[in-house]
DNA sequence: TTACCCATGTAAAGGGTTACATGATTTT
DNA sequence: AAAATCATGTAACCCTTTACATGGGTAA
């Protein structure tokens, strides 16, 4: 799974510009998935040049022009195939595993102070997706919202651990 | 957070060679940071070169040579200053939730296997790190303890929910 | 008037993987 | 006889981020 891949597969559901395709980078995928304009915009050229896709532009009233790209068949074809190979294995990097891994060797305050501001980042992203899955539309299909179910209950269970961590510890 | 900072880490308990290095990253952190012998010779000859770190040749029987490195004062100091700056935030790249959340596009009984396989690989993965658990010696720390136990209940969390949703779907 | 939203793009640098190359010893 | 373990290293490539560059409209 690449960029590419996924821009694909937005752009099999409707056209979208490269702005648009970073918000719902940002909406739907930031729990498991990201990439900067820095991708996206020379990953749309590179598809352009590949036949994937086709550029429209489009004027707007009080905004600037968009370029809005629309998936060609063999774009699709690309994507079935990509839906169609085994999924690649998970890929998690933790600094703050890291770090607590490396907790003898700190200062205990320090690493107190470092499990609270994960503890407190955990909840926030918890109350963001949550936030998130709430405001789906009735247009949004089971599997987008198991998606977000399986990230909700993960974070869920990392609160938990996290805080009897915590209250085992006094404070 | 970088494959040095976590090389830097691991040598200040005790000396290792790359080989050793690699063992571990794989025994007691394949379920959130990896880094391949590409990644790892090169970081511990630009190390040496830093002063972070010195090597010794060490000739063995029956086996070939091996390069164990030391951390040195300035590359105490240089982890101690990793250990300091607060947590990079985590990252997940999960191509199954991508499958996942383009679902409705492909064959049900594609997804179906998806899942099941998604499943089956976790589950192999929980043992796996259970195992590890398990077999900790007295001499590991509470931290490294915690480390695995917040794996574990995400791992826990994940499978409860894929089965749920298995189950609902009939079969 | 400051900041944020909309919108696109490029260049440099960073950080990494995969594949290749080598080779002895031990286990199956 | 084959495969796995121990052990190190390089080169090519891939993908990505960060920082920079630009610029109009709108909200606080």
């Amino acid at each position: 799974m690449n960029t590419q891949d996924v821009i694909l597969g937005l752009l099999c559901k409707e056209p979208r510009s490269g702005y648009d395709i970073k918000q719902h980078f940002e909406q739907y995928f930031s729990f498991f998935f990201d990439a900067s304009y820095g991708t996206i915009y020379p990953t749309l050229t590179k598809m352009e040049g590949l036949e994937l896709i086709t550029k429209e532009s489009i004027r707007q009233e009080g905004k600037p022009d968009k370029n809005v790209y629309t998936v060609t068949e063999k774009g699709k074809e690309h994507f079935r195939e990509y839906l169609e190979r085994a999924a690649e294995p998970e890929l998690l990097r933790s600094d703050f595993l890291m770090h607590l891994y490396f907790g003898d060797m700190a200062d205990p305050e320090a690493m107190n102070g470092i499990i609270r501001r994960a503890l407190e980042e955990k909840k926030r992203m918890y109350d963001d997706l949550e936030d998130k899955y709430r405001k789906l539309d009735s247009v949004t299909g089971p599997y987008q919202k198991l998606c977000m179910e399986l990230g909700l209950v993960q974070y869920k269970a990392f609160i938990v651990k996290l805080e009897e961590m915590l209250g085992k510890s006094g404070d």
